[in-house]
DNA sequence: AACTATTTATAAGA
DNA sequence: TTCTTATAAATAGTT
């Protein structure tokens, strides 16, 4: 795969086999990346160039590669028990968990729609039953919770109006002790005058309803698109 | 580098990812042997299939790749880190898979659309639209099921209809020789006879369609019945 | 580091 | 699994 085919044979000019070293890594890493993600497997690189650098790849990590591949190396070589030791009760619990994570992950992989290879209509259909509960469990969740904001808002609207009203209340009291004030130190002659604090005359008042005119519409009725209307009536004529 | 391209993305047919492991390990090993010898490094690979066994190669030997591999990063850092036994591995193992089971558990059951609390509306917005999805693909794949079904059935009473016509010709052409070796042998004058065998008279035949009234209706489209009718318009006067 | 003519790998189909 | 073949990808040699 290159300009001209050549034999698998020990590099010797030291500058091209550096970089066909640096070339080929690349690519042996990435084809490693891609086999570990296409196939769903474990995978661990370990190269030394000639040079004596290291280079690695794992896709969970060469830690955990080593331990397996040493585990596996132990099964293979020697099929005969070992006493219960401590190791071996978080070997099995670790194997154990990774057994429950695998199922669980098929399962949310066919949840979530993808992977449905191999699944009869039945099961289709039992998935399906699921998804629709879950949404109606999800919508009325979601309704509840926007209701009781909507509360919430309420509540601290009228407690609001409420001190507004007691506020207005008091500003008038203070108003109409002004007004007497005002009275005692110039009298009754300049009533007419265009200076006066519009405070001491005009009282205060606040809107009866501060939110009489908000509405809220929630969960909107939604379409529900599907496939149905494919394949609705199929006549086999 | 095939008939098609591809994305690099896990293989959910279990046939397909397993041909694809084993092309893609041989490649793999393949070009680890390559560098080895062009470049003359040292290389170490191993593979765990998604069924857990295990495949390797080097070209001096895991064992001394790993010991290499051990000596190099006790190199990168003096110990820095804690002198992990195996017991203290395993522990650790087993604890991360652990979280990331709660994690999936937790996500399978907002999915399943239990345990909602802790969660805002946006986030059931998020979970909402993941359903639908899902929803609407496992119709689809229910439909295309059912239809392949569907076509199977046809094409198998297509077979038998065809099959039942040739029958028909065949039992004709017999009604038709034996009212011939009839009519050689008592001539015509009993030509009316009630006693007569009705297959010499009446000449098979079939529908010619034998399935033209059959109708399905698939994926009735269903109510979705939500919390929308309660809601809907709040006021909050 | 790019380029590109070739070789090689491999996806899809039997 | 193995074979075939069209096509995608890797890369040897060159600039």
């Amino acid at each position: 795969m290159g300009r001209g085919k050549i034999v698998i044979r020990r590099i010797d000019n030291s500058t091209s086999r550096q970089v066909t070293f640096s070339k080929r890594r690349n690519g042996l890493l990435k084809k490693a990346k891609e086999l570990a993600i296409l196939c769903d497997a474990e995978v661990g690189v370990v190269i030394f160039s000639s040079t004596g650098k290291l280079h690695e790849y794992s896709n969970t990590s060469i830690k955990s590669v080593i331990d397996r591949y040493h585990k596996a190396k132990e099964e293979q070589q020697q099929l005969v028990t070992s006493p219960v030791s401590e190791v071996m009760f978080w070997q099995r619990e670790a194997a154990m968990l990774k057994q429950q994570l695998q199922i669980l992950q098929e399962n949310h992989r066919q949840m979530m729609g993808e992977d449905l290879s191999g699944l009869s209509v039945q099961d289709l259909q039992v998935t399906e039953n699921q998804l629709e509960m879950s949404l109606r469990n999800i919508r009325t969740k979601k309704d509840q919770l926007l209701f009781e904001e909507i509360e919430e808002l309420k509540r601290k609207g009228n407690i609001i109006h409420h001190e507004n009203v007691e506020l207005c209340k008091k500003a008038n009291q203070i108003r109409e002790h002004n007004t007497e004030l005002y009275k005692q130190v110039y009298g009754t002659r300049e009533a007419d005058s265009t200076n006066r604090n519009v405070f001491l005359t005009n009282a205060l008042s606040i809107r009866d309803d501060p939110h009489a005119t908000i509405h809220l519409q929630l969960s909107q009725p939604d379409q529900h698109e599907t496939t149905e209307a494919s394949l609705q009536s199929t006549n086999l004529g």
